[in-house]
DNA sequence: CAACCCATTAGGTCCGTACATATTAAGCGC
DNA sequence: GCGCTTAATATGTACGGACCTAATGGGTTG
């Protein structure tokens, strides 16, 4: 019951950490030993920091460290739950905007090469999840690395031909469409979903990237949600295989 | 200089948010507005709360607040660094597991193909990043999902030979290898690097994912490196194109 | 001029207190 | 019992002070 002078309860404390760092370990042994089931509250801040005999300020430091680690939520008045008992050793890989998502180095050149609206036949209609027969605006884009001819990218994107003057927009575009979307029309994409397969070209895929009929590609579908799932942007992106490689780096939290 | 009374420097504060928060936005907007510079340092912690006529403690929650948002980094006397202008909308995709990295499902069956210690030629010692002549285990996997013979997956793996017993304990894995290397071995990975590309199957290759040759397939790399940066294991895993889609989905933060 | 030492500095860690506020639980009238 | 009000409560916000420690930059020495 930690009654002892200054040691915690897992007998000596690791020197070198401060204080709540290692009250927050200590929290966290007792959580996976069960002591604190899942579900249940730990006891409040006032009693910790007394327990442990610190002030409530640091206490609160180290319970900090484990709503972080996701271990617990806290709410006012309500209490401190238990969330997890061990901290997901979670990898992350941090994507802070589209570009690191679409992974085109710093300088490349977009150009778009076919524009136009069309209606849904029933084959599209279900890729895009909507009624047969609503009108979309295509947009075929085509990306190169400045000084190279070869294109290391062509793209079809389909999006909502009701946003007003988005003809027009899409030729002006420098960045990625979907940002454009977001401060022109005030929208606000919360998810992405990407799915990535490797395909064989076909005659007119493969005379658009300038590479051999039946060359590898890697293809990438986007989906584009806003908060309420409903579909704002879908671009299906065609790599040549042997001039793109997409790179995930994943650390360890 | 906000000499004012208690609003802040963008008149009139938001009334219900908090003295901290008020404060982080100000901040944010100073620094977006090119006030402090990229690279630049902003004035120290005490100067800024007497700025801002609050005490050092909610001061530092609201540094925290833009340390958190990526704004700024810290450092023990070298004080507080301008990172970025505007807080990246970051989109952030969860992965909890090494499964959630190679996405086979639940339930996916492995068979050891082929096992046999190599060394090193001058192209292999490259990939790995070791010198020349260097002794590795190399390690062939087959990926099957129950009830179809036909695989999803080849995977060659090279793994350090001189851990000990690690011949005979590839034979016994049921998950990742990489997940029995840090649980038997006491190692810590800390860092993967996947990059992923579209490639076209030689005759080897497509027999031994069953599927016509030159078909397109999905090679994925994988680094596994501990905290030193050492190489753990390198995995070429080699998926059929027709059978494999790799799915990403990021979520705003 | 390099290597080393050392005082300075600015963020990091703690302490103690006080009041605010969301939420729950109790109390009350109908 | 139901709905409302009200009091109790645990976390949230904010103040103030004190000392610690890692970097830094400058000065000294070889």
């Amino acid at each position: 019951m930690k009654t002892n002078g200054v040691a915690n309860s897992s007998g000596e404390a690791a020197p070198g950490l401060p204080r709540y760092a290692q009250v927050a370990n200590d929290l966290m042994e007792r959580i996976a030993s069960g002591e604190y089931p899942l579900g249940s509250l730990l006891p409040k801040e006032v009693d910790l920091s007394a327990e442990y005999r610190i002030s409530r300020h640091t206490m609160r430091e180290a319970l900090r460290r484990l709503d972080e680690a996701g271990l617990v939520s806290r709410r006012r008045r309500a209490g401190t739950e238990v969330l997890a008992a061990i901290p997901a050793a979670s990898y992350r890989q941090p994507i802070n905007s589209i570009d690191d998502l679409l992974q085109y180095g710093e300088a490349t050149e977009v150009r778009v090469r076919r524009k136009a609206r069309v209606k849904c036949s029933a084959a599209l209609a279900k890729m895009l999840g909507c009624e047969k027969g609503r009108e979309w605006l295509r947009v075929e884009t085509i990306r190169t690395r400045p000084g190279d001819r070869r294109p290391i990218c062509h793209t079809t994107m389909y999006l909502n031909a009701e946003l007003a003057d988005i003809d027009a927009r899409v030729e002006a575009v420098t960045g990625p469409i979907s940002a454009m979307i977001e401060t022109i029309y005030g929208l606000r994409i919360t998810e992405i979903e990407q799915s990535m397969q490797a395909v064989s070209l076909d005659t007119a895929g493969a005379r658009r990237l300038r590479v051999g009929a039946g060359s590898p590609a890697l293809q990438a579908v986007r989906r584009y949600y806003d908060a309420t799932r409903r579909l704002v942007e879908l671009a299906i992106a065609v790599h040549p295989g042997e001039r793109f490689v997409y790179v995930t780096r994943l650390r360890r939290q």
